[in-house]
This record gives C-alpha cells, sequence and structure tokens, in this order.
DNA sequence: AATGAATGAGCCTTCATTCAT
DNA sequence: GATGAATGAAGGCTCATTCAT
C-alpha cells in the first residue's frame, strides 16, 4: 500500500528494525504492524507468530547481509594482510550505527550476544563459514597450532572486534564520548591488527618504546 | 519468615537470579515474589517499583562481587605479574556459570552489554575503578603510550576475557562442546595472558614455531 | 452477539450508566464489560483508555440529549413565554430520574459540577448553545442590560433548576420526602417562571397577599 | 512532631483539606498520612477506616465552620434586610476559594452535592438549622405561604447562591474568565438579592426600563 | 500509643493470539 | 489474501486494611 513491496516483505523489514533496535522481548508486534499500516493480525497470518517472525528476521538478516560479502577476497596476500582484512571488514559491521535501514548486522550480533532458538541456522550458515575463514588465516600463520589454540586465537581476535559493540555504552562513558569518537574503523582496525599480528611475532609489539623484556612466560605467575 | 532472612533481603535474592537469568522484560515480579512465598504486592511496598527494585539488585551484585577483591594485590610484582593476576581474576568471574548463588556476575556482565539507568552507578562504583587499575598496569608497560592507545589496549583485554561470556553459547556450537570444555580457567589465563604479553614485547610471539617475520606494519594494507 | 447492537455501542451504552451511576474514579471498566459479557480487554480495544471511554459517554450522552431538542421552538411567543418554555425543557431534563435508560443527563450533570478533560467539548457543543438561548431570551427582556448582569440573570434561572439535581437528596430530607414529591415538574416550572418573571417585572410579584413595599434598595442593606 | 497537635488531630486536618480537594474516591489515607509524616496504619488506627476518617472530617468542618456564626445576627431589621444578609453570608462560604486552612465550607458543600452518609449528621446539626432560618426570614415576608411554596422560595434562594460553586469552572468558560472574574461577592450578593427582593415585591423590578407589562401568569403557557 | 511489615483484592493496560468473514 | 473484532492471560501497580510487636 505504501510501497510497492508485498505486505510480507514490508513486514519483515519493519520487524528486523524494531528486534535490533529493543530486542525480542520489547518489540511488539502491534508496533511493528502499525508502522507499516498493517492489521495487527498480519503477523501471524503471514508468519504463525512472533518468534517465527523474528527467526525469518535473523534470517533475512544474514541473507542481506552476506550479499554483500567479497566472497573470496580474503584469501589473497600474505597472512598479516588477510588478518588485517577480515578485522577491517568485521570492524565495519561492529561498528556501523544501526540506521533504520542498517538493522542487518545489529540484530545478527544481539543474536550472537543473547542466543535463541533463531540462532542455530544463524550459526550454520553465517557465522560458522566466516568463523572457519578466521581460523583458516591463523592456520596459515601458526601451521602447527592444535585446534584448541588456534580456537583461542580466532576468540582473541573477534573477542577485541566485538567489545565495541558489546560495550558500547558502557566504554564510551568510561573513557569519555570525545575519546571515544576518535576510536574509528581505522584506528581501531589499526590497533587491533598490530597487537595480534605483535602477539604472532608477525609484527613488532606495540611497546616499541620499551626494552623488549621477554620473561619466562611460567616465571611471571 | 520461611527463613531467617528479613522478606526484603530475600526478595532482592530471588530478584537478582530472576534478573540474572531472563533479564529485566521477562522477568515478572509475580514470579520472584511466590518464589520466596511474598504477596505480589512485597515489591512495591519494600522497593517502590520493579524498576528500583532492579537498580537495588545490581548494586546488591556489585556489592557482593567486590567483597572478595583483593585490594592492592595487584600493585605487586612486574606489570608483566599484575597483569596475569588481572586476567585471571577478571575470567574468574566471567567463567563463573551461574548458579542459584552466583547470580551476581551475570547481573553485572548484562548489564554491560545492554546497560539500563541502573549502570550508571555502576559504572561510577564497580567498573570504572576496575578499568582504571587495568589502566594503571598498561600504562606501567607502556609509559609513554597516548591516552587513546592505553583504552584501546585495555579494551583489547577486556575485550578477550568478556568474549567467552558475551558469546559463550555461540562459540561452544561453533568449536564443539568437547573443545570448549577444554578452555578452562587455566588455559584460557594462559592464553590470553600470553597472548597480550607477546604484543606489548613482554614474551615471546605465541608463533614460535614460525620464523619471526616483522613486517612493515604499514605495507600489509 | 447477546443483541442486536454492536460490541462498542453496548459497551458505550453500560458506560454511560455506570459512570453516570459511581462517576469516573469509581466505575471500572471490569464492571462495564461484564455487564454486556465483552472481554475486560474490549474498553481498550475499542476506547483506547478508560480515559477515553468516558470522553465517549460524556459525547454520547450530549448527542442523545439534544437529539430531542425542538431547534427552534424556543424563539416564538413572548420572552416570557419563552421563557418558561426553556425553563421547563430545563427542569425535564433535570427531574428525570436516572434509570438505566436515562443516564444521559445525569452524566452530563455529573460533568457540570465536577469537570473533567471532557466538559471541554460538552461547554462547547452542548451547554454553551443552550447557555446562549437564554442569555437571547433574557437579552430580549432586558435589552440595556450589560452582558455581566445578563449573565448573573442566565445563572439565577439555570441555579433555581440545577438545585433540584445537585441538592436533590439532601432536600429531599430537609423538607421530608412526602413534601418534596409534590414538588414535581409542573409545580416547579410554575414555581420558578413566576419567580424569575415577577423579578424582572413581567408578572406581578409573589407576595400577593403582602402590600408592595417597594424598599429603595440602597437602604435596606 | 512536627507540631504541637496531637497526631490524630493533625490527620483529621490532613484529611480534610484532601478530602475537599480531590473528594473521598481519590483522596488517600496513604498521602494523608505521608503529609503528617505518620505511617499509614495510622489512620485505621485512630478512626478505624477510611469512611469513619471521612464522617470525622466532615463533621470537623461542620464544628469549625459553625464556631464563626453571627448566631442571631439575622433576626434584627426587616425581612428584607435579613434575606440580603443571609444572602451575604452564604455567598460568602461559597465563593471562598478554598486554601489549605479553609477546606471546612468546600467538604460540607461537596457533601451537600454528593452526600454519604456522614451527610445525615451533617443535614440535622448543621444544614437544617440554617435552612429553617432562611424558611423563617421567608415566612415573614409571605406569612400565608403554605409550606410548599416556603420550601420552593428556600430553594430558589438557595439554588442561585450555590450555583456559583457548583457550576463555576463550567460557568467560567462559558462567560470568559475575564467577565466571571467581576461576578465577586458584592455584585452577586446585590444581584441575588435584588433578584429575589423584586419576585417578592419588596424591591423594583430588575428590568426598569422596560414597561412594565404585567401578563396574566396563566396565559403564557 | 503507635508502627513497620505484609497482605489480598482490585485497578488499568498490554500482549500475542484466534476466528469469522 | 487479508482484516476487524474479540479474547484470555499476564503485566505492574495502588489501595485500604490487618497484625504482631
Amino acid at each position: 500500500m505504501s510501497s510497492g513491496e508485498t505486505t510480507k516483505a514490508r513486514l519483515l523489514e519493519a520487524a528486523g528494525e524494531e528486534f535490533a533496535a529493543k530486542g525480542y522481548e520489547k518489540a511488539s508486534i502491534r508496533k511493528i504492524c502499525d508502522r507499516v499500516n498493517a492489521n495487527c493480525a498480519a503477523v501471524n497470518y503471514h508468519f504463525g507468530s512472533k518468534e517465527q517472525l523474528y527467526v525469518e528476521a535473523v534470517l533475512e538478516a544474514h541473507r542481506c547481509g552476506t550479499e554483500m560479502l567479497p566472497e573470496s577476497a580474503f584469501q589473497e596476500g600474505t597472512p598479516a594482510q588477510q588478518l588485517r582484512r577480515y578485522i577491517h571488514h568485521f570492524l565495519g559491521h561492529v561498528l556501523a550505527i544501526s540506521h533504520e535501514n542498517t538493522w542487518h548486522q545489529a540484530l545478527m550480533l544481539r543474536e550472537m550476544i543473547q542466543p535463541t532458538p533463531a540462532s542455530e541456522v544463524l550459526v550454520r550458515e553465517a557465522i560458522r563459514p566466516r568463523f572457519e575463514r578466521l581460523v583458516g588465516i591463523l592456520r596459515g600463520v601458526c601451521p602447527e597450532a592444535e585446534p584448541r589454540k588456534l580456537s583461542a586465537l580466532a576468540f582473541s581476535v573477534v573477542g577485541q572486534c566485538l567489545h565495541y559493540r558489546v560495550a558500547r555504552s558502557i566504554s564510551e562513558r568510561l573513557v569519555g564520548a570525545e575519546l571515544y569518537e576518535t576510536l574509528d574503523l581505522d584506528f581501531l582496525t589499526d590497533h587491533i591488527t598490530s597487537f595480534c599480528l605483535a602477539a604472532l611475532g608477525l609484527a613488532p609489539p606495540l611497546n616499541l618504546a620499551g626494552e623488549a623484556v621477554v620473561n619466562d612466560p611460567v616465571s611471571i605467575r
């Protein structure tokens, strides 16, 4: 009615925005329907239930989020370059403030942090492939690392990135809004990449000034 | 009545568990009251409203969480040792699976991820002091680092630790429950500490096997 | 469903009766819904809130009260005849004991005495037109009277009539139920009309027996 | 505590103000107790129930209202002078805007309009004596009038006065706040007194300008 | 003499859902 | 294909009241 899209498509879009902004509990199907001038029974008619609507929204988020993925761009160059590209790409999503038209990443991240039954599909189709790609890059750097070590390494990379979404508002209050604003995509890509590469021995340590005191890792306990 | 504690205290305990387990929205004051055999008006009598009960629960969580803090134990030893102690301590909270009696950490972390008005007090009284301590440790390692860099370093440490709470269930499905179980407190303390110390030049890089190819950090873009 | 009317219409009817009988505060939407075998959420569905239901009931009262208005019947005959007709008509409403089917006047009078936000519409659409008509009649009698005097005259007429609603039960107890019953529509119409006409010089004073001692109005203070 | 008065006396005072301002339903005993720093159980302790507190407040209102009554001042002078004094005195109460310390009249008038069980005592001890006094004055003017006629006359006097309390806010909106303000105690005393005296043949009709066309009261029907 | 604690009934409202059309 | 009407459950909250101290 208000656009050329079908009611179902417009419902899905509105639902995505609401769920991304408020979370599953606080989002109300009535408001979602109101936003697209649909009857409050429309959700149950088209999707069966609120829960199924949510699942569809999460899958739609994944679908849209994947389309723009530069498929094999991560396999070119040195591992270090690949890692930088990966971090840059991931951080781009993490730092994107969710506009009305960019709820996709917000919803997927929400699902990572607070998984619902919808996450099973999400893990299988969206998260796992990307995680495997990161593990692949890291395996290129540490060919002999056991799976457990590789996983921990990958989590270290992901955790650093994700933190800027997870604890955004707390962090902002912690360091002040002024400083926090300077932590933009470029700066953080540089920082996290350098941090990881240094840890992996692919770049000099961040503490350039200090005399590199290489302690025995065991003795410091 | 049914126990030695006062009704108010029992309400606070039950509320903490409910809020930690279900979040603010899904938790119901009726169920909280039922759990301690109190009337559903008891919350409003003792705390004024659901929201104030939540704030009280968060503060209580902080209070109990702080009691076991080894005040100045972080200032002894080398910076590397201090950092390891910090990570060990932090991870201890993060990995603690919330039993009925350990809702405190779960609630605080929930508040970090989805801050409510209650977070202001939490930041001021619990999070900021701990964050400043970490920054202090890092400043000991990198005396000349600008505040922005110090913040980013601190976030890198915290982000790696917090990830095991934030994305716990997703991660578990990602690497398999079997492997995930081996990522226990000791292993992760070792891993994250080594990772950070290496990045800071206080320990050898994790990639012991590989020939330490130190690239120019700029050329890898 | 249980009758030919729609649920919304039946709700409005029941609400009118309840509000008229108990007032806004004491009336409960649950009881209103029960009376028409509707779910307690029906009011919110059809009217949005208790307050809006009340406003609708007041407007409905006005609507039904106006339908039976003999439009321009007040403009025929002498001013004295017009005034008598006005008083007769007004008293007719005032004295009507509110059965279940005559809650309309009761509700409007309640709103006059204890105005709520709903009264704004009521004044504009129901009370003011009638008041202006009375002022018009009085202006026909006293063409040179200033607006203030005209208003006071109108209030004198209205006040005498309204008193039999406002202070009904107190008055009844004051003079005894037996005597009070004889104060019916005809008697009171005669009385108030004569009283006003005499005061305005359009009829002989009520005190027919007494020798008309016309004092200087100032000297009696 | 806050003053030398007993808690019970302070409760009664606060209750009077609340009841006068909000009515029985909307007034809450909790707020009444809060205002005098008493426990919310104090009302039930001192008065037994909310209803009994209300009755006590009404009686207290009557008590305080009567003290300042110029007992026999109404029996001096001519009936016209007596009537003027009566109207002046009554209007004085009616027009008094209820301050915190003048809730007595407001509460009594409220009880006149919406009687509760408390009104029985009020009628017997406060309203009836005053009403009888007015009837006495009117009997002095119309010695031969039957009781019914005397009652109607008295109601005409009272009704005109009371209207400025009953329909105050509606009237104000009807004629405009500016004009309504000029309807002060002096003007209204003059107006109503003149109106009544003229109707009773004790003063010239208000319509001085018009030629006194005395119609046959029957022919105007 | 007075109170803090606790209660149970009731309030209005919101919710996701169902059903007949 | 889609909707307006209606529902039952549950929500948080306020109330006057009670009871043991």
